[in-house]
DNA sequence: GTGGTCTAGACCACC
DNA sequence: GTGGTCTAGACCACG
């Protein structure tokens, strides 16, 4: 399910993060589940546990998932994840509107990208 | 006019770069006006020389600037600078707009967004 | 494999850009095999590291190898490579081309010139 | 006669004496007239008179102009100018051949690529 | 004076 | 171990 970029310039582990942040945000990792082990993602993507090992504790320590001593790692609440994704995404639009703002862009520009960009929805990549 | 935070995981001559783009883009610094040289701007943010010169070096590379040996450094033509700018913020808002469908965030939210986040222009952090 | 001239103006990444794109131009350095590291490879040539690594850069930069924190160097895949090669190849042809036509020099001595070099092919200096 | 590009990155010497060279190639700086004196020229591009010095020293060492104190450089012998040119242009015409041999072109191609070029004439920059 | 290159040695993040 | 960043200090080419 998760495909590794190593053309890509960041770390594997931020890669981690953020495919199995994607799987929960659409559902597809449903909340409470259990992930797979460290081990066994870390076979299962032929790289180092370690790895996988610092993905899945940047994941609790920011509250998509927390880990149970001798049991495993399982994801958090939903309504827990989605609102730290839809804060993060806030963060960014606006960051991304102020600039285009000093960029000189028109509101209405922007207003139209908006409509483009989301009716393109969740196709490709 | 330009402060540094060591705090930022990103490398400091990156920051010198954005910093140095947004006064371009701003108008601050006008096209082919002189930019201060590597030794004096170093000293001026404390930093070594080499830090500085790789900034202007990825900007002359990006076509930001353009350097002239034992003449100095200048701002590029500003119609280059913004279509650069341009581009890349294209391409983040594309990005950013496409996360928030997949989060469930709605298009009228969005266009909400834009409106209050543009309003708010360019002023502070 | 790879000989410095000193007495080359030319900065020494420079000529370590210029001999590594050639290695991997002929296949000698094959697609997404692992470049020697930045220390190895600066030993090996007793330079310093830090002259390596602005190669490595820059060839990263355009496109010729991806980097891998961590991992290493890899060289990209050779269709790009050829590509880029091939379009500096033209830029280059053009030139020397119009210029060959201001000095003088008849197309068909140009046709002649073609054939004789070309016959040369890969052989030596 | 001469327009100088600062924003091109090579040394602004460099720039003159290609200039330099063109003229004389193509006859509109005839064998033996006279050139306009060193603080002329460096009035008229408003730059400094060590730069042209400086063209001028390696024209006269690359045979494309002679001096006589007290009285001036004066244009060499066109048949001597125009030997090193296509000398000059031999070396670049053998060099971008073999790099495209190397790089899998084939010769009918480049056949294809003189004629091309070889038909744009003089025109255009 | 300017930008550009190189060296030597240090530290960090990543795997 | 790897690549990447930063510092300190030197030298060169250019104007």
């Amino acid at each position: 399910m998760i495909i590794l970029d190593y053309k890509d310039r960041r770390p594997i582990y931020e890669q981690v993060v953020e495919k199995l942040q994607e799987l929960m945000i659409c559902g597809i990792l449903e909340e409470n589940s259990q992930l797979p082990s460290v081990r066994t993602l870390a076979t299962e993507l032929s790289i180092n546990p370690n790895t996988i090992q610092r993905a899945y504790a940047q994941l609790e320590r920011d509250g998509y998932i927390y880990s149970v001593k001798g049991k495993g790692s399982f994801v958090a609440d939903q309504a827990v994840i989605i609102e730290k994704k839809v804060w993060e995404i806030d963060n960014r639009f606006h960051s991304v509107v102020k600039e285009a703002c000093m960029a000189g862009i028109s509101c209405e520009e922007l207003h139209q990208k908006v409509d483009v960009y989301y009716s393109e929805g969740g196709t490709g990549v």
